[in-house]
DNA sequence: TACTTTGTCGACTGAGTTAGTCAACATTAG
DNA sequence: CTAATGTTGACTAACTCAGTCGACAAAGTA
């Protein structure tokens, strides 16, 4: 139940460039400040670009610059894009649900793995899909912070 | 973020197991009953009676049980010992903690990842760590007792 | 004893993923 | 033009996942 590298250094960046909003930062700026594998995070950066989180421009005063408000985004967002869905069970996923095949319960009764799989990927959606990049790098003082507590804002967290 | 298939084919099994509680059943009569490959299996049963949880007997009559009531025993558990530790990045882990060597934040600030992902953490704790075979194959009936501990979260009610 | 049933253990494998690297190319500023 | 930057695709070494195989050990039955 790891995420990857990938979604790692991808919120790491995402820092740097929310800091920044507004402005273009280059890879070399991200990945010195940051500490990650520059050519690595080109790769990530890419990705977000297709996703249409980033723009970049080339050239001399080139770089990539966040062009959603950092209110806009969620993290949950971000690491789809980077690391699929969140579910830790395909047949439970909302955003790429999978019928299991090999599942002995499947449409005939009730299966209790689907059942507390289900109740994991609501937790972690709740708690991803309603937290900002600007709750992430403004720190502790955002909405979404505690695990104990519902989520309040019914952002309809989907996937 | 997904469950590997051990741990998958691993609480499949313990619902077999749990259902007959007191008497040894085979790999065979588990495999078929919950679809599962039989030799793979073999390594998951193992792993489960080297952490404590199946005894086996050999011979004729032989096969594996479940030796610790299924009210003592959590899905946490069962988890941890086939894919590891719940935590989506190491460096917020409980149960095996581990700095994380990259992180420009270590020890100097306060770092944003660190504090997410110890919240998603937690809510994934506090299910798996509180839900017991009991509740696991008594399906829906949302009684939720924690067996270990106490129950500080009031997560997984229903979904 | 011999035989069958069952578990035990370690080695092995093919497919896929992760975490990168590299080289060639495109675009823009000065 | 040239230097700085982004773009793309191919490539790879190491690792993990899911599963198989073969030899062996123990227990019951004939």
């Amino acid at each position: 139940m790891k995420f990857s590298k990938k979604s790692e250094y991808g919120l790491r960046a995402l820092i740097e460039l929310t800091k920044n909003y507004g402005h273009p930062i280059t890879r070399q700026q991200i990945g010195e400040r940051q500490n990650v594998p520059v050519v690595f995070l080109e790769q990530i950066l890419l990705s977000l670009k297709h996703a249409g989180l980033l723009a970049s421009t080339r050239g001399v005063q080139g770089g990539y610059a966040l062009i959603k408000p950092p209110s806009k985004v969620t993290l949950g967002q971000v690491i789809r894009i980077l690391d699929g869905p969140l579910a830790p069970i395909a047949c439970v996923s909302k955003t790429a649900y999978q019928k299991c095949l090999d599942c002995p319960y499947t449409k005939k009764a009730y299966c209790p793995l689907q059942h507390v799989m289900g109740g994991v990927r609501n937790a972690i959606a709740d708690i991803l899909d309603n937290y900002s990049l600007e709750n992430f790098i403004s720190g502790m003082n955002g909405s979404r912070r505690s695990p104990m507590r519902r989520a309040t804002a019914r952002r309809q967290s989907e996937a």
